[in-house]
DNA sequence: ATGCCAAAGGATGATCGGATCGGATGGTCG
DNA sequence: CGACCATCCGATCCGATCATCCTTTGGCAT
């Protein structure tokens, strides 16, 4: 089995919170997901069973969150047996940014790094001006990302390590 | 008076957190009220009112803040008349990286954005490798941001739109 | 010394995101 | 048709974070 280990430790923390540096944990378990998804099957139905089989992501979680995924028109889903979620596009076609916009939205990497929500008007920011080329690169990086790429470096390291995911096709695990 | 909305609104969200990008809402507050301490007084004791006073900074939870702010070295404190908080190094000497490292924790940035503790090890992560220049350019943001550069855009800022931060020297709001 | 003042600290409540569960819905296959 | 299966949906629990209040502590000035 895969040991990965929980995304952010709460821990005693004199000085940390558990807030994640860009993605929400519901955020980096839907990319999670949607990558080992790919993997497993990019071009048919995946069981959420199927997909955190091995891993930590939260079944019952990633199920609540998919559901979201097929409002956003990110995925399809089909009940009954043979069902399960399935990439609406093409693994080239969904970027990172798609993912994030639908979880976590894009206010964020719009608005003010320190919360003002209107920085860029009248109202004074401390740090807007320098932020600026970070920020940028940081929606081009998401905008640059797709889950192509993302499934393919997952693909490529679980191979490394001598890991497969259960892959099965018209099987069961 | 000042009229900063809220940090980020809650609303309705179809898709969308309350989670900033970068810094935890206890974080960005706690850079915001620096900032208003460097201004209005950078080199003497400044009481939390005056430093909340025109803004939307939560007096009471400030004042919690800063408090954790004096024990990572980053403030002093005097109690009594002419007491308040003051800065424990120029502001040239303070960087942004402090004060999230003191409120946020830094572990955030040199873990894996998707959460994976151990991704550059064994674990797999679909996002590492492409992600480290992101992550490079926002420490160096955090490493290069003074107070001083930060508290220097606030003032120019707050001139422009004509507004003046309560300063007073030895006198009462 | 005494009174005012401001931070220190603890206790408490509100809110939100994360996570779980049970039943309803609807499709598939025999 | 009817049993099974997997998503859908709502309600709910939990913990951490955010925020407030009140009491205590200690310093300054008169």
């Amino acid at each position: 089995m895969i040991d990965i280990a929980r995304p952010i430790l709460p821990g005693p923390s004199p000085a940390g919170r558990s807030c994640p540096m860009m993605y929400s944990t519901t955020c980096a378990y839907a990319i999670r997901a949607m990558c080992r998804l790919t993997v497993i099957r990019p071009d048919g139905y995946v069981r959420v069973q199927e997909i955190c089989d091995g891993s930590d992501l939260p079944a019952y979680f990633v199920a609540k969150i998919f559901r979201d995924l097929v409002r956003a028109g990110l995925l399809t889903s089909a009940k009954g047996r043979g069902g399960g979620f399935a990439l609406a596009r093409r693994p080239k076609q969904i970027k990172l940014y798609d993912i994030v916009e639908a979880i976590d939205g894009i206010k964020q990497y719009t608005q003010c790094v320190v919360g003002l929500s209107k920085c860029d008007d009248t109202q004074p920011c401390p740090q807007h001006d320098h932020f600026k080329p970070v920020r940028m690169q940081i929606l081009s990086y998401l905008n640059n990302t797709t889950l192509d790429q993302m499934s393919e470096a997952l693909a490529r390291k679980l191979e490394i390590i001598g890991l497969t995911l259960p892959i099965t096709i018209e099987g069961k695990s």
